[in-house]
RNA sequence: UGGGGUGUAGCCAAGUCGGUAAGGCACGGGACUUUGACUCCCGCAUUCGUAGGUAUUCGAGUCCUGCCACCCCAGCCA
């Protein structure tokens, strides 16, 4: 029941449905992610995949990829493609790959049975005119003029949908249910509806297509699921998915259970706001690193096993929650500490240059890649007279507890030796130009008297090697204002800062997109998985490095 | 004024038959530190939306009743 990871170690109330039924003697499980190929996927879709893939995985079951294609005007292949790619990408692997279309011709079989038991009929009302008879959510409804047609006239009429012989909006087929249901979805919903539209895989075989409500239930049913998985919005469908099944006679039908959606702060999950975001050109596109979208998580240099990692442990439930970023933030800081090689960058260069330190000359100095993963090996710097430093590392006039350089400070470089600011070079302006530092020989890294203590350490690169690089700094999309429903004004005019004179080691100018680094004492990188070169290298902050200096300081002023 | 849900710390979230409030994140304090990182200690709900009520020995987040707040539903979307 407790656990030290943050990962719930007692069942979730779909796995206590799911041991009650394996305990009853219930067949193996089958779950099924079933996305509408409309869109990219966004983490909220990982927190689906985690649940509906991780039940099979734990509980020994199945899981299917369906996708919910019942819609042809919005459905394209371009994101069946992306939405395969996502889920691998995320580590998990589907059992069956199927597409409620596969099912249209059963689908069509289970309505004309409904017609012919007399629960479903043909419509002629208009889309407005049904609207109105469905009443409202204080009123019930009216049944239908075409309710009570007879099963030969529906059957006919189904059949001339079905051939092409109405327009879309002449006919609909509904279920005959309960008008008066204070369930607005029990008021005789519409099943079929007549789409004279292309297909993205059944092209124009069709004319008629399925409604959600009705497809959903039977292809759960079709596949063998046993547990349909859905979000708490559809807890209302839940009496018409059994209505379904039941009237279309299956046996051990499958039972939908409903969990929270995700929603985390500082970013928004609705495709809508997405979309506006990409297409106003707030982001670079879908793929935009300050993107919830899977696509985003991963240019920006989001793991999988981070992400998974954080469907664990935010856990499921039936509350609406809106989770803290700072957990998301965690979890990959967390998977990437032991995995991510340890390399040094300045990010807004100050040049030292060490008096002391003959002229023309340099040295190879050694550093670990990872302290804490001794097996990531070690590599060679280049120490000389001429360094950069982070300019933030130095101040002229440094308020209490800064542990940074400063006139007449001292302060350690990593991995080489210890420097005292000795002048401040200006320029035409008066701005700080430079700093004329001198160092002690006799505490290089590893020497004897390397370990005289200095406050601070600070990350360097050499002027004789280093590599120019463009560094993006992202942040989150959204302010901290929450209630805002104005989410356009809400946007962080912030979110990224773009550093094109960012000066790093050579390891890193030589890496392979998609590599991950942490730049000692700033945070983890990516190297940019579009726009990243060899020689010409970007990279992208998956997240800060916790930052006590930087709380002082704002407590402070 | 309909129906369906949910309310445990700043944010998530455990809390089985009523038995004396897990854990994680965040936050605060300290130790350590050639990353102000990591790691390690310590602290962080006399209280469970709220008001009552029952249990013939006490004991309720857990049971009962009322109230309140928030979310979802009136697509020929999913």
């Amino acid at each position: 029941m407790a656990s030290e990871n943050g990962r719930p170690e007692s069942l979730n109330f779909i796995e206590e449905y799911i041991t009650a039924h394996l305990s009853a003697g219930g067949k193996p499980i089958c779950t099924r992610f079933p996305p509408e190929p409309n869109g990219y996927l966004h983490i909220g879709h990982a927190k689906a995949i985690t649940i509906d893939f991780g039940m099979a995985l734990k509980y020994g079951g199945k899981c299917n990829l369906r996708f919910d294609d019942t819609n042809p005007v919005k459905e394209d292949t371009e994101y069946v493609d992306s939405i395969q790619e996502d889920i691998r990408w995320l580590g998990y692997e589907w059992d069956g790959l199927y597409y409620a279309s596969d099912y249209f011709e059963e689908l069509y079989q289970f309505a004309e049975l409904l017609i012919k038991k007399g629960k479903a009929f043909v419509c002629d009302l208009t889309a407005e005119q049904i609207r109105e008879y469905r009443g409202t959510l204080t009123t019930p409804g009216r049944p239908s003029p075409y309710r009570d047609r007879s099963v030969e006239e529906n059957l006919a009429l189904f059949r001339g949908m079905r051939a092409g012989e109405f327009e879309e909006g002449e006919h609909v087929l509904r279920a005959k249910i309960d008008m008066a249901s204070p369930n607005i979805n029990m008021r005789d919903p519409v099943i079929y509806r007549v789409m004279k539209a292309d297909h993205h895989r059944t092209g124009d075989k069709w004319c008629v297509y399925p409604m959600y409500d009705f497809a959903h239930p039977l292809s759960d049913a079709i596949e063998g699921i046993t547990h349909s998985l859905c979000t708490l919005e559809f807890e209302d469908h839940r009496p018409l998915y059994d209505w379904c099944v039941r009237e279309c006679g299956i046996e051990e039908p499958p039972r939908q259970y409903e969990f929270a959606r995700l929603n985390l702060t500082r970013t928004i999950m609705s495709k809508r706001f997405l979309k506006k975001l990409v297409d106003e050109g707030a982001v670079s596109g879908w793929d935009d690193p300050r993107m919830p979208t899977l696509c985003g998580l991963r240019r920006r240099g989001y793991t999988p096993a981070a992400i998974r990692d954080f469907c664990e442990r935010i856990g499921v439930a039936k509350s609406n929650s809106t989770v803290d970023s700072a957990l998301l933030e965690h979890c990959v800081r967390e998977d990437l500490k032991l995995k991510a090689d340890r390399h040094m960058a300045v990010l807004r260069p100050l040049k030292v240059i060490l008096t002391n330190y003959p002229e023309g000359q340099t040295e190879q100095l050694t550093a670990e890649n990872n302290a804490e993963a001794p097996g990531r090996g070690e590599r060679l710097l280049t120490f000389s007279r001429e360094l950069y430093i982070e300019r933030d590392d130095f101040m002229e006039d440094p308020p209490a507890k800064f542990f940074r350089l400063a006139p007449g400070r001292e302060v350690r470089l990593k991995n080489a030796y210890i420097i005292r600011c000795e002048e401040v070079v200006r320029g035409a302006s008066g701005q700080v130009e430079a700093l004329k530092c001198t160092y002690d020989p006799a505490t290089r890294s590893g020497m004897p008297e390397a370990n005289r203590k200095v406050k601070g350490t600070l990350h360097w690169v050499s002027a004789v090697d280093a590599v120019r690089a463009r560094v993006r700094l992202y942040d989150y999309l959204l302010d901290d204002n929450e209630e805002n429903g104005d989410l356009m004004a809400r946007l962080n005019p912030d979110s990224l800062v773009e550093l094109d004179g960012a000066l790093v080691e050579p390891a890193l100018a030589a890496c392979a997109p998609g590599t991950h680094f942490q730049f000692i004492r700033q945070g983890y990188f990516c190297a940019d998985s579009v726009d990243h070169r060899s020689g010409a290298p970007v990279f992208n902050r998956v997240v800060g490095l916790k930052d006590s200096w930087a709380r002082i300081q704002r407590k402070n002023g």
